[in-house]
DNA sequence: GTGGTCTAGACCACG
DNA sequence: GTGGTCTAGACCACT
């Protein structure tokens, strides 16, 4: 059932990730795990600046590039909602940037010689609770 | 018993990792996973860099880092060695670090909306192959 | 309140450091000296070198090198900052190296009959200036 | 009295000074700490080596050094005895190295984030077991 | 404007 | 031979 949603969301100030990119990873996250539902409308973009305390445009750009992505969708003249889920990456790709991402963490991992079987560990917590969703 | 390595690692011109970049991270791979053992001498600044077709000064910036990260020790005149395996890190940093990391690799997973379970399980097949050793 | 620092070094042409290395042990001692505050910004790399009258790549090796240790933050485009001071080093490593060059002072002090006593002054003095603060 | 020391030194392996310089060292500290007086006669350079498990040529050399540093003197076909210590060094150079030597101490303790009270500390205690003696 | 990287060539110290 | 350093000049990405 479509409901306006509560945005719950914390901007860190000396994050390396733009403002905008941290709103976008955030509301990424939150449809990943269903916290937000499909058809959900997403609060204004004024409404979310003045929560988070920024500048409408950071909001702005944010929404832009999670509509960009089919994160999201417009209706015009009634505001932003959470687009149903169908998948604009193909098998490859998304397979490809899954093996960059692995790349990447496990460069990581070394780099700070953090323990492999914790570091799984905790990754598994991490994509845990975001449940058991799309693209199975 | 002291060896000297050859090292297989491929240069991928259009990797977002500087060129020294990648050599530092095949070779704390490499360390790792115990490929290259310790005591172990690297190849020197000039073959490296004849080998992989680079300029010495991008091997030998790439070494200094490792040097300075406690992964090699310099011996003068003697050439490069792979240190002794100590944790130079504390663990609160550590866990930042990780922390860090886990954060990163989770926003990409959602990015693209790649299957939880299944970036979980590369994760572990890809830090599985480091074998189980350190900071247990 | 962040501030662009001043950065007040000499540079001396027959030390045994490397320029790079002078450049680093003496942003080290001021941020230690809390001289430059967490959040300040440091010269430029071109600005620094300029007045230091040495090669840009110089002082960007010293910036890499304290970027890498923790001492500087690099904001993309908007240069270096002091970063905020944590401890990235284990209890052991710390005490490891702090023993190891505990000893090669003690060693000097000795090849150069100095009197012991006055070399516990000198240090206490010369410590005491970086005021009380890390770790303690 | 006169009488043939017994030398308890221990070479590490791993150390960044060569053999000989280690021999050097210790020596120079045993003579500081009175450990060796005025008049002891040293082992043999076969002895010694043999003792270490090292080349007689690198005790030869060690033995080379601190007889030209005055540490120890040579009576021609008895061996090598502990000289008398009188100071080679000025007291401006002395100076001028010891404020040297703690200057570098001072880079080392702040690079590796030590606490500054507890480097003092721990000069003291090591320089405080040399006891009291000479250039007061 | 900022830092970051790579190349090229030269010189030094060490063993 | 080894690594280490500095200079010079070029190009890139980011703001």
């Amino acid at each position: 059932m479509p409901r306006t949603a509560l945005l719950a969301i914390v901007i860190v100030p000396g994050d390396r990730r733009s403002i905008a990119g941290q709103i976008v990873d955030a509301i990424r996250r939150k449809i990943s795990a269903t916290e937000l539902a499909v058809g959900d409308q997403l609060p204004s973009v004024r409404g979310l600046a003045q929560q988070l305390a920024v500048n409408p445009n950071t909001v702005s750009k944010a929404y832009a590039e999670l509509v960009s992505g089919s994160w999201l969708v417009s209706r015009a003249g009634m505001g932003l909602y959470v687009a149903a889920q169908r998948d604009p990456l193909s098998d490859g790709e998304r397979n490809r940037r899954l093996d960059a991402a692995v790349d990447r963490f496990v460069n990581e991992v070394v780099a700070i010689r953090a323990n492999p079987d914790e570091a799984v560990e905790r990754v598994g917590e991490a994509l845990g609770e975001l449940g058991l969703r799309q693209s199975a």
